[in-house]
DNA sequence: ACAAAATGTCTCGAAATCGAGATACTTGAC
DNA sequence: GTCAAGTATCTCGATTTCGAGACATTTTGT
């Protein structure tokens, strides 16, 4: 076994297979959530309304991975088929509060349980107890790399 | 504080976490790259050719995790900008060949040394034997997940 | 109280990515 | 040999995402 850069290096293969393991669980998501007629990042919205209720545009925009003019157009989007409502913050102006409406209280209740047994699937080639010891190893993973990213920022 | 689907159900869990350590770690490689004036996918066609040699556009689309007219888009450019060759093949005329142009191996022997050493530095919260685990946590957790898919597609 | 810096949201145009399908070629069954 | 199925690549239009920056508001420092 000779040591070619991308076999000894155990950083680069670490960065290698997470890609592709995200890739991968990934489509699966992509997959299960085309079926609702969503996209991952207006599912993403409405799930974290659900599960947290009513939030300024600022924490969903952080929960679900993409920039802020992103989320202006998804929620645009969710508003125009009725499934979210925005509303001012009576606290800070700034802040635009959203919630999700009845009909996307419905529909989000509906969908989820299916999406969440197709995600529980998608990652079942790992059995408990190593599922277990993979969040652990990745949030320690995301948390410094996110943390670096910052001081690179600021620096 | 009820147990909310997030907090309890490790499957779900790992899905989140790993979304966010691959967000980070892959603004780490976007940020590096970035400084050499490529984006992911140019960076992804020009480092498996330097690493494997002349590849059927084929094989580079699988390695770099985008569809295959994406890749068609990306390679245009990397061709119109001197650093990519295409040549057909003599046995089998379907398939296209990429090989780097000498400018374009000049360019990835100078950018992947300083990418890699980012890369090695996005992932370093975890401790080298951590990282090892992470590997062969991930690895069978994204061929899993891929064998799935394929399973999935063929049903 | 004030100016400067930070924050939250949105607008706009550009870039990246996708999906469906067209085309050309190869492979395999018979 | 021929036809059907499979594979490789590309085209095209639509969608998604981004980045820069505009704007309003709040926070911080003095």
């Amino acid at each position: 076994m000779k040591p070619s850069p991308s076999h000894a290096d155990v950083p680069l293969q670490l960065w290698v297979v997470l890609a592709r393991a995200f890739d991968a669980v990934e489509r699966h998501s992509r997959v299960s959530i085309a079926r609702f007629g969503l996209g991952t990042t207006e599912f993403g919205v409405l799930e974290v309304l659900y599960h947290k209720g009513e939030l300024p545009v600022c924490d969903v925009q952080r929960r679900i991975l993409v920039e802020s003019s992103s989320t202006t157009y998804v929620v645009d989007k969710l508003v125009k088929r009725g499934l979210v409502r925005r509303r001012h913050s009576g606290t800070d102006r700034r802040v635009v509060l959203l919630t999700l409406t009845s009909a996307g209280r419905r529909l989000i209740q509906r969908i989820f349980p299916p999406h969440a047994h197709a995600m529980r699937r998608a990652v079942r080639a790992l059995p408990p107890r190593e599922q277990a010891q993979a969040v652990r190893l990745l949030r320690t993973l995301g948390l410094g790399a996110a943390e670096r990213l910052e001081v690179n920022e600021g620096g």
